[in-house]
DNA sequence: TTGAAAGCGGTACCAA
DNA sequence: TTGGTACCGCTTTCAA
């Protein structure tokens, strides 16, 4: 057994330095180490140099529990993705926008918790996120159409900054978004241009605020144009692998197959190359692909066809400007929402031909 | 302003029912309340429903600072990613993972913190994680060829859990892992099988151990063959969707151009897929691609070649395993390392066809 | 410039 | 079966 292991109450726990360890071993006060350690004025540089380098020496941090016990401030931020039994993968580019965001959080000393909540016991869990106090503020994410989150936590007045908006939200509230409904508008809208009438969605579950901004932006481009949208070429599912798969090999065989397909994710993107190729076709020459959230940034000064997405380093970047505005919000709690909307890029690439 | 926030010394906080509350309004002691709520037996059952009752109504849930405080245990778990200013991207499987092993911790109790931990400052990060005393114990991704992390954790007496596994270190430590090594060598031997014997590997970096592991397994399986690895078919770096485009671009334009290319992630296989249909070839007729972690889990029962992969859904039921692994660990800190390895599934598609 | 002491919100020992 | 009280490790007020 390691030697410092040792009994506490019913638990078997580790021996660390304390601030009355240091402050013993220093003969100070706790009081004066503790100062000496915050960068209070009032001591004297020989004193904090002192205690600053016993600190280092002995390896001692202060205990995070203990001191967000006494200061009211856990100094950790919660991440709250919703779950449900039908749907417990992760969309991929989280990652990206957790890593994002961590970057803002160590420089400014704070922890990320996260925190996975299955839909049936939401309120529930939001409340206890409140009462529980091991963060000081949350990103809400995935967001459904009117969500009624919003409204909870607002009232609960815990801060937070939803990644992506909900609709039909009265009251204000400080979020974070990529352009989804601009995105998809201008993408279809660039299908038309190359002479593709039959454009096929396959979009991410419509419950959720982002979906729905899509389709609301690929209806637009085609109405505009005179095409009027077929529902025989729309599905809104989960976003995965398997998804995209069934989806691009069933509307591809048929007779009035599309000649173009907007495709929400890079998941979806992966089963639809494979369906694609099943089929024998090739992508450009018989089927155009535009694939949102992929990572194309490789191709951008390339002499292909444009492309449209938002890659995987805009959603890094888009965490940790998420990251940023929780950490204002939470400094000053009174003050107003804050909001950011960031425009996809557009990228060449080779997915996507005129229509044939 | 809300109604609940209130000044408390420095800052400005929310109030929320506290223990001390909660028995006042029950005219009981705060003892009598807490110990109804944990399940003590001593504890009548009138007063045990009657206190529940209050705390639901009231919305009680206890401060998780306060509590591990008192009782030495903060009932988070901790997972360490390194990262590096070069690659700030996550693995997109980090997501499935964490999510497998928050289905674990949630019914459990525990709270999952994420820490990303820069490679320069590692061995203090370790520390002040256990100083910081606010997780009970960790899981460390991403290990590398003879990773000295294992040998400080160890000496910290900080329970935790390798997901992968560390190459060369003497001690015995828990870890669950792929069997990386036997995965890359079926995936070569299987290509051998259907001709191949230009076989490009296109790997992780190898500091990480896992890439080692898979380059050893494809080298096995050439040698075991006769065929002598090609270090102008080798590849290892960071899993980029750029990388597998410029490989594959590279390579494929040689003259003695692979037949056949070993992938080490499905985010590699991206751009590999995107530079095989640049250069106007066809997966699995003129070259036959196998991809790691990639989610074929729909083409299970089709008619066509053997694919060989890690799915995502079964690195989400290696999350969920991690976790229990470590939560047992951390119930008997004395207790044995556990390990655990993991085989591979093997997969029918169609990237996959014998050399032309 | 330093220190003593009273919290922060719980838990668990001891006594009743 | 209940309650009083001394912690857990830190911050911060107040006094010196």
């Amino acid at each position: 057994m390691p030697h410092n292991l040792y009994k506490f109450k019913t638990v078997w726990l580790y021996q660390t330095m304390n601030l009355k360890q240091l402050s013993q071993h220093l003969g100070l006060s706790q009081t004066t180490v503790s100062r000496a350690l915050n960068g209070y004025p009032e001591v004297s540089e020989t004193t904090r140099d002192r205690v600053q380098r016993a600190a280092h020496a002995l390896n001692y941090s202060p205990n995070a529990r203990a001191k967000s016990l006494a200061t009211g401030r856990s100094h950790a931020i919660g991440h709250v993705l919703p779950v449900s039994d039908q749907h417990e993968m992760v969309n991929p580019i989280f990652g990206d926008f957790i890593a994002g965001a961590g970057a803002t959080y160590a420089r400014e000393g704070y922890e990320i918790v996260i925190t996975l909540i299955e839909d049936r016991k939401e309120k529930d869990a939001y409340r206890a996120i409140r009462a529980r106090g091991s963060v000081d503020g949350i990103i809400v994410h995935g967001p459904r159409m009117a969500d009624d989150r919003i409204a909870l936590l607002t009232q609960l007045g815990l801060p937070f900054v939803v990644h992506g908006r909900a609709s039909d939200i009265d009251s204000p509230y400080s979020w974070l978004d990529i352009n989804n409904g601009r995105a998809f508008q201008r993408a279809t809208e660039f299908l038309l241009d190359l002479g593709h009438r039959r454009i096929a969605l396959l979009n991410g579950r419509e419950s959720m605020d982002f979906a729905h901004r899509r389709r609301d932006g690929y209806e637009t481009a085609l109405r505009a144009r005179g095409v009027s949208p077929d529902p025989g070429l729309m599905r809104s599912e989960e976003m995965t692998e398997i998804y995209g798969y069934r989806a691009a090999h069933d509307m591809l065989q048929r007779a009035q197959a599309p000649t173009a397909l907007l495709v929400s994710s890079m998941i979806i993107a992966i089963g639809v190359r494979r369906a694609v190729q099943d089929l024998g076709l090739e992508m450009g020459r018989d089927v155009s692909v535009i694939t949102h959230d992929d990572d194309l940034s490789y191709l951008k000064n390339g002499e292909d066809v444009p492309l449209f997405t938002a890659t995987r380093s805009s959603v890094h970047a888009a965490g940790a400007q998420a990251a940023e505005m929780l950490l204002q919000l939470i400094q000053s709690p009174a003050s107003a929402p804050l909001t950011k909307l960031i425009e996809a890029e557009l990228i060449i690439g080779r997915s996507t031909g005129p229509a044939r």
